[in-house]
RNA sequence: GCCGGAGUGGCGGAAUUGGCAGACGCGCUGGACUCAAAAUCCAGUGACCGCAAGGUCGUGGAGGUUCAAGUCCUCUCUCCGGUACCA
């Protein structure tokens, strides 16, 4: 019984496209074809294997491409792993099996469930971020980054070799001119906190860290510098942000992404602290006199000065309500600003803070905390001691470590202020941007307020409004060398290492001098070198020191020797950013191993038309994919400015409650167990049918069966499921469509067709279940309509619409079928049906020709006998006839 | 708190961007087929009033603009996602 089958007819099809390589795409565009890069996120291979989110963007792109085959264009739609990862690194610790054995089979699995599901993938360029052929170009690329130095004036990045050196560097000799390289480059050492846990003798992430405790164990975690590698992304904030006005992404990700990056204008600005011997207020305004003078002949400093403490703001025109000043705790003026009777206090609070980990900083600190140094600022504007203060709500992370505080017009500084018990003084005049009482308090300093208005209690300023006074105290601080305007970026530069096994090897070495310590001299490893592997290990058990676990890696990997130097590796991993931030390069020429892409094939198929993933990296993973991709172009190795035009992010599919799906709620619904109940066409054709594609969407059981229900009509439209052998259904005739079958077809074509380009695949295959439901009714089902929906149906439901286009009498795959073309002339409707409203309320309907105009829609309303007998007695006061839509009369009495 | 997104039948969701609200699917009800059930097919299905013809109400809530509002404006409530003292 020739039954609807998916269990037989999907490996069956799955194997015919593998064998015939029906996918594998042109290593160029075909000349004179449009080109399409449809890119999926590419998954993390975990041991739990694909979720029911991972098929929904990769059904979406599917659809896209294989319509677009169809269509004639040169279509690129690849597939890999983004495979470095810290469970495979845990269960290698545990087991002391090499982590990529577990990555590999996780892989094998991940590569059986994508393929059990038929998308067209072109396997033959599948990679892993794992692959040592392809880390080799991760590696390469960091070199890049590696060598370049950004130039501000230019906006763009440029080999390290074309940075100006300073004479006074050149001076001071080779060390210090590499140094001074070393300092500009886009990748770069640095010392940065990292979370110690002597217990577990590793060091943490940040999520693997609760509440100072380490997630696994509870054991004490504690927060040490350790040398770290960073990349410079703030170089290119502005460039990142600007060009997102170009991409074709949602509003609300752009909108996402530039606030992430968060820029921000003001002003730095120098408040005289005197020098650190003097100590406090007392002999310091005769001191703030010579400094003032010594500022108006040498201007504002490029660095900042020892005298002084540098503050950043964005209200410059609130300098004078300046009350008190703010330092960050890991500041490091504290200990000199803290005087005597204040330093026990003082220490105590830091090594608190210094306990605490950003997190529990910002989410437990509903009150504001802070210790009074003892020591007071000068404010440059009017000459009076600004007493100084310690505060975690200051980030040494962000400007300079240090604020003003203006409580009057912040609410953080306020909130301190009333904590405290420091002065509040007024100086912007809200005006009526509040009611009146509101003013007498703000005036009073009993009620915040952060908005623009007049200048109020700022000398000469007084009367300004607070754009003017910007500007106006902006240029005044400059010229009198307090201060300069001056841009900021929540944005910080990208922490790049990790102290990990698992993850790509940094081309670095370090020098070591003859006594094998380091001299402070890095170099690069050679291109030819590349890549550099990871080194055998016995184990993989941290080694209970704070370096990462390669420290432990054997002395013929750990300690190279190059022109008869010794070197020691960079033992810090990549973070798994890394792979994900240029895959979709590779994957135009994954198997080159002479550049990391050819420039003539990159030219030729980027940007990526078409990026569908989770939103869930809406913000990082896109960002730093388009950092790298823009270091990438100044350095001329990718031709376009951005890697992804068009952005659609799918939405979450959710439990059946609504809920998100997790083990612990036990609601995951594996694709395996679809797929073996109702095959893959069902499960694809059910994600597209649940809803708009960037909705999130709750998972229904019977909406799976119903959407197997629909294949299951379709098979019975064509084929003849009580007869002993497959063969077609009786209604299948060889004559041409009517015109009500036609009209019906080209419906179909038309609608099927717009809404695959506008990714509304839901309403694309309600439409695709009328045509059934209209066919179905029809006793003569013509051949050639069917294989035009046959055609429709094959980009959603694949598997079925091989099957049955075979059973239609077709000895190859549909793949690359012409796309069936509505024709206009055959959609018309001959006469359509239109309301006829009484004051906006349908009351009849009349039928009408299709191209009725407005004059004879409302002639042929008046007309009607039902309208005639309603209107009788009531003055049309107006008429409003609109052709193919309503006629409205508006009537009096 | 701030920033996004969304609220439409019993449920998932459609609605030429201001023009007949509820397409399509699920569920439900009735019928056909069957000894029976499943499957399938046919019909019905927003609520309320009415024997009916027909009418009234109806897109989270309250106002407004308009001949006409799910769609535009003002206020407001709820849910989801992101973010967290960025000076």
């Amino acid at each position: 019984m020739p039954r609807y089958n998916p269990a037989t007819i999907e490996p069956k099809w799955q194997a015919y496209w593998e064998k015939h390589q029906t996918f594998v795409a042109p290593r160029m565009p075909s000349p004179g074809t449009e080109k399409l890069y449809a890119l999926d996120m590419f998954p993390y291979p975990s041991g739990d294997g694909l979720h029911v989110g991972h098929p929904e963007g990769y059904t979406a792109t599917d659809i896209v491409c294989r319509a677009a085959r169809m269509q004639g264009k040169s279509v690129v739609h690849p597939m890999g792993f983004d495979s470095f990862g810290l469970p495979a690194e845990e269960h290698a610790i545990k087991t002391g099996q090499h982590p990529r054995i577990q990555t590999e089979a996780n892989i094998a699995n991940f590569r059986r469930q994508l393929k059990m599901l038929g998308f067209s993938y072109d396997w033959s360029r599948e990679l892993a971020t794992t692959d040592v052929g392809y880390f080799r170009w991760t590696q390469w690329i960091f070199l890049q980054i590696y060598d370049t130095w950004f130039d501000a004036e230019q906006q763009r990045g440029r080999p390290i070799a074309e940075l100006p050196i300073p004479d006074d560097v050149r001076a001071a000799g080779e060390d210090a001119i590499l140094a001074f390289q070393d300092e500009h480059r886009l990748a770069h050492q640095t010392e940065a906190p990292v979370n110690w846990c002597p217990a577990l003798g590793t060091v943490l992430a940040n999520e693997e860290v609760v509440g100072g405790i380490s997630e696994r164990g509870g054991h004490p975690v504690v927060r040490m510098p350790l040398r770290q590698w960073m990349l410079r992304i703030t170089a290119y904030a502005d460039r990142l942000e600007e060009d997102l006005s170009g991409v074709d992404w949602p509003e609300g990700i752009k909108l996402l992404q530039r606030n992430w990056i968060g820029r921000s204008t003001g002003a730095e600005v120098d408040f005289y602290i005197g020098a650190e011997t003097s100590g406090a207020t007392g002999s310091a305004s005769a001191g703030f006199e010579k400094w003032k003078s010594a500022r108006a002949k040498s201007g504002f400093l490029r660095k900042t000065a020892d005298d002084v403490l540098r503050i950043y703001t964005t209200r410059p025109d609130t300098l004078f309500g300046a009350t008190y000043m703010v330092i960050a705790p890991e500041h490091p003026f504290v200990n000199r600003l803290t005087t005597r009777d204040n330093a026990n206090a003082m220490k105590a609070y830091r090594d608190q803070a210094a306990a605490k980990s950003d997190l529990d900083r910002t989410e437990l600190a509903k009150e504001k905390t802070g210790v009074f140094t003892g020591s007071y600022a000068i404010n440059p504007v009017n000459g009076s001691p600004v007493p100084i203060w310690v505060a975690d709500y200051v980030l040494i992370s962000y400007g300079t470590g240090a604020i003003m505080a203006v409580p009057a017009h912040d609410e953080r500084d306020f909130e301190f202020a009333q904590q405290f018990f420091l002065p509040i003084t007024a100086v912007v005049d809200p005006g009526d941007a509040v009611s009146p009482l509101e003013r007498g308090e703000v005036l009073a300093g009993e009620r915040c307020f952060v908005g623009d208005g007049t200048a109020a209690n700022s000398g000469k300023y007084d009367g300004l409004c607070t754009a003017e006074f910007k500007e106006t105290i902006t240029s005044d601080l400059a010229s009198q060398g307090f201060g300069r305007h001056a841009v900021n970026y929540k944005l910080r530069d990208w922490l790049f290492s990790r102290q990990r096994f698992w993850g790509e090897p940094f081309p670095i070495l370090h020098e070591l001098d003859a006594n094998g310590q380091p001299t402070g001299r890095v170099r690069a490893v050679p291109e030819e070198d590349l890549p550099v592997d990871l080194p055998h290990l016995d184990d993989f058990k941290p080694h209970g020191r704070p370096e990462p676990p390669l420290d432990k890696a054997p002395d013929d990997w750990l300690y190279p020797v190059i022109d008869g130097k010794r070197y020691k590796r960079e033992t810090n991993t990549m973070p798994q950013w890394a792979g994900s931030c240029w895959y979709y390069l590779r994957f135009l020429d994954p198997r080159n191993d002479q550049v990391a892409v050819d420039p003539v094939i990159e030219k030729a198929w980027m940007p990526v038309d078409l990026y569908v993933g989770g939103a869930e990296h809406a913000v990082l993973h896109l960002l730093y994919a388009r950092f790298w991709h823009k270091v990438l172009y100044d350095r001329g190795v990718v031709s376009t400015p951005e890697p992804f035009h068009k952005l659609v992010n799918q939405g979450m599919i959710l439990g059946e409650n609504n809920e998100k799906m997790s083990k612990s709620r036990g609601n995951v619904i594996n694709p395996d167990a679809i797929v073996a109940e109702y095959g893959a066409d069902s499960l694809r054709l059910y994600e597209m049918f649940m809803g708009p594609l960037e909705a999130a969407k709750p998972w229904s059981m019977q909406g799976v069966n119903g959407v197997h229900g629909f294949l299951n009509r379709a098979w019975r439209l064509i084929i003849d499921e009580h007869a002993e052998t497959m063969q077609t259904n009786a209604a299948i005739v060889d004559r041409q469509p009517t015109v009500d079958e036609n009209r019906v077809l080209h419906k179909t074509i038309q609608f099927v067709t717009e809404d695959i380009r506008t990714l509304s695949f839901n309403t694309a295959i309600s439409r695709m279940m009328e045509f059934t439901n209209f066919f179905t009714a029809q006793t003569e089902r013509p051949r050639a309509a069917m294989e035009s929906f046959l055609l429709l149906l094959s980009p959603f439901a694949p598997h079925v619409a091989e099957e049955l286009w075979q059973a239609l009498g077709h000895d190859c795959s549909l793949a690359r079928e012409p796309w069936p073309e509505s024709d206009p002339a055959l959609t018309k409707e001959q006469s359509i049906e239109i309301a006829v409203q009484i004051n906006g309320k349908v009351r009849s309907k009349i039928i009408v020709h299709a191209d009725c105009d407005a004059k004879m829609l409302e002639a042929a309303a008046r007309t009607d006998e039902r309208m005639t007998e309603l209107l009788l007695g009531k003055t049309i006061v107006k008429a409003i006839a609109v052709p193919g839509r309503l006629v409205n009369f508006v009537v009096k009495g």
